[in-house]
RNA sequence: GGGGGCGUAGUGUAGCGGUUAACAUGCCGGCCUGUCAAGCCGGAGAUCGCGGGUUCGAAUCCCGUCGCUCCCGCCA
């Protein structure tokens, strides 16, 4: 090794040894007869001195050296001058007197700093990436994420899991994401695809006996980006046979509290997590991954809001539609007539964004004897209103908001309206981490452009036994033994107990339009597969990058990813996709358009 | 596929019809033996993303285009 210690390790009971270090000069701060090097490597910074008068050879090297040189530094830690340690840095007790350097390889002037953590254009990091990685932020993020992935090969070792790679090279499955193709030489005009999820695999997994399978599994699809997903991303994969839901449950939720509290610097805000049916979760937050640190929620009004003389809420009760109200605790408190209309008219105008037509606000009198205020107020009547405060629990200086519509543009508002005020009122907090489980999810959506149904999480998840009979008469009201796992508003896994008897999986083929020729051409292998012993099983895919993102306080995947894509899913660093020679394409078979 | 934001020295920003294109930081040189956001002095560094147009005159206004980013669609 050409170091014998770290750059963070040497503390004061080192003093008097002589050690070698070696790394990227941080800073150098230069005095003229003495110099001081900020030494850094990955496991931390030690401040070197070079004395002109002690180490002239030592000294003239480092008069030559600047930011990000690669240096080795011989010399002896002590302790630093009384006075002088710096209690910010944890080697701040000591330095190293250096007696000998040596350049092991000089450096440009880096396109950026990499001592500042400063906001930088986001091209410029990922074309020099491999300078970004060097700063102390994708440092934390990317070691966070190893020791994540870590923490959960150890406890599914523990729990008897086997870790097993499955094919990156494999079958298009044109039901679900646009697959990315690749094209084989051997089998001229045919392609494989990269698994959007190994799902298939898993199941098989199940099917050969191998009963708890995991993997930390490339995962690729090809839509279009958002700061949440990139093309190419990371789940933990598992599956195990002869379970029900409630396991696969207990064991994610001892897995991600275990993440959280041993690895993580983040406040786990509920234990046990909840458990919120589908549909209560839309009602209640308008998403199906609401963020559960704050517990604003939407309650249903319809009842009193359309014996009130406000004529939009009595049209669109008469048309079926609710009116539903999200109480703010002290949300209207100390704030003027003018403050407030100008918060209504934020709030609105993300609402009209989401296709409502207006955004109703109340907030009860300040004063006993008050009146009410708001856009709606002289529509209740003083019992109508006090009413409504009980029914929402209401008190002076909360501040009150109504939506109306149907019920796709309510959901839309609910959310919006939700995430926007939390954000106002900085009740998401990111050093707090909120799991819960969205449960009994409808087993399809109806798809009214394809004039069919549509799996609404992939065409595996088997049906709630109770609810079997439905798919003959109402498969709209089918629901799946699906769980969804959220955190902070993200969707950060989701699973299902899978279909494991063939007439079953034909049956949801046909109600989701699958012609069983076509099924077969696909799926014949899973099938056949289902016919040889086949045990009940399921599984679930939390996604790695997201979970890291959250436990980073990150806003964004590509934050604890090494080498991401852009938005227009390209690598600047290394400039992919690119252009092919005319040769690579031959031995495809493969003609571009001329529009190519 | 659609909508919004951004693009000015290496970097981060200001300037928004007529400026010698400004500030900070970094970089280069000089001084300096206790600095740690070191300090002081001096210097270099920008065809204002690219192309076209309007104008006597464009970093500034208009159109197009490229790149980054956020959102909608999309994401079984």
């Amino acid at each position: 090794m050409l170091k014998t210690h770290t750059c963070g390790e040497l503390r004061a009971e080192h003093a008097g040894q002589t050690v070698t270090l070696a790394g990227w000069v941080n800073r150098r701060r230069d005095q003229g007869g003495l110099i001081f090097i900020d030494l850094r490597d990955r496991w931390g910074i030690t401040q070197v001195t070079i004395d002109q008068a002690t180490a002239p050879d030592a000294h003239a090297i480092a008069d030559q050296v600047r930011s990000e040189y690669v240096i080795q530094v011989t010399g002896t830690v002590r302790l630093r001058p009384a006075g002088m340690e710096n209690p910010a840095m944890d080697t701040g007790e000591i330095e190293v007197e250096a007696s000998a350097m040596v350049i092991l390889n000089p450096a440009k002037t880096t396109p950026f700093l990499i001592y500042s953590d400063d906001k930088l254009d986001e091209a410029l990091r990922l074309k020099y990436r491999y300078l970004d990685l060097r700063r102390q932020r994708m440092q934390r993020n990317i070691i966070l994420r190893h020791r994540v992935v870590k923490y959960i090969r150890d406890f599914l070792d523990r729990k008897g899991f086997v870790e097993i790679e499955t094919p990156i090279l494999f079958k298009t499955t044109p039901e679900g994401a646009r697959d990315y193709l690749v094209p084989s030489r051997v089998h001229p005009g045919q392609f494989y695809a990269l698994p959007q999820s190994p799902q298939q695999l898993k199941q098989l997994l199940m099917v050969a006996g191998y009963e708890r399978y995991f993997q930390i599994a490339r995962c690729f699809r090809d839509e279009d980006q958002r700061g949440d997903r990139q093309p190419e991303f990371t789940q933990l994969d598992l599956e195990m046979s002869f379970v029900e839901r409630e396991d696969i449950m207990a064991l994610i939720e001892e897995m991600m509290t275990g993440i959280v509290e041993q690895v993580s610097d983040r406040q786990l805000v509920t234990k046990p997590f909840p458990r919120i049916k589908h549909h209560d979760a839309l009602e209640k937050y308008g998403s199906d991954k609401p963020d559960l640190r704050y517990n604003l929620e939407w309650v249903d009004v319809s009842a009193l809001a359309a014996a009130s003389s406000f004529g939009v809420f009595q049209e669109s009760v008469r048309a079926g539609n609710k009116v539903k109200a999200m109480r703010i605790p002290g949300g209207a408190a100390g704030q003027s007539n003018s403050q407030l209309k100008k918060l209504h008219q934020e709030l609105e105008a993300l609402a009209r964004d989401k296709g409502a037509k207006g955004l109703a606000w109340l907030t009860p009198a300040e004063d006993p004897g008050g009146e009410p205020r708001g856009s709606i107020a002289r529509f209740f009547s003083p019992e109508q209103a006090a009413a409504l405060f009980a029914q929402l629990g209401a008190a002076p200086g909360d501040l009150i908001l109504f939506v109306t519509d149907t019920p796709a543009i309510v959901y839309a508002v609910q959310d919006a309206i939700r995430r926007d005020v939390a954000e106002r009122m900085g009740l998401a907090d990111p050093r707090q981490i909120a799991f819960g489980w969205i449960i009994d999810f409808p087993l399809f959506e109806w798809n009214a452009e394809e004039n069919r149904w549509d799996p609404s999480h992939h065409l595996f998840t088997a049906p709630m036994p109770e609810d079997l009979p439905l798919l003959d008469t109402d498969p709209g009201r089918a629901r799946g033994q699906q769980y969804d796992l959220c955190c902070n508003g993200y969707e950060v896994a989701g699973g299902s107990i899978r279909i494991h008897r063939r007439e079953v999986q034909e049956k949801i083929f046909g109600l989701i339009g699958l012609d069983l020729a076509v099924a077969r051409e696909r799926f014949g292998h899973m099938l056949e597969a289902f016919e040889y012993g086949t045990p009940p099983h399921g599984g679930i895919a939390p996604g790695i990058d997201r979970l890291v993102m959250l436990l980073a306080g990150e806003a964004n995947i590509r934050e604890v990813m090494a080498f991401p894509k852009s938005q227009q899913a390209a690598d600047l660093m290394a400039g992919a996709p690119s252009p092919v020679e005319p040769k690579q394409l031959e031995e495809l078979h493969i003609s571009l358009l001329n529009n190519a």
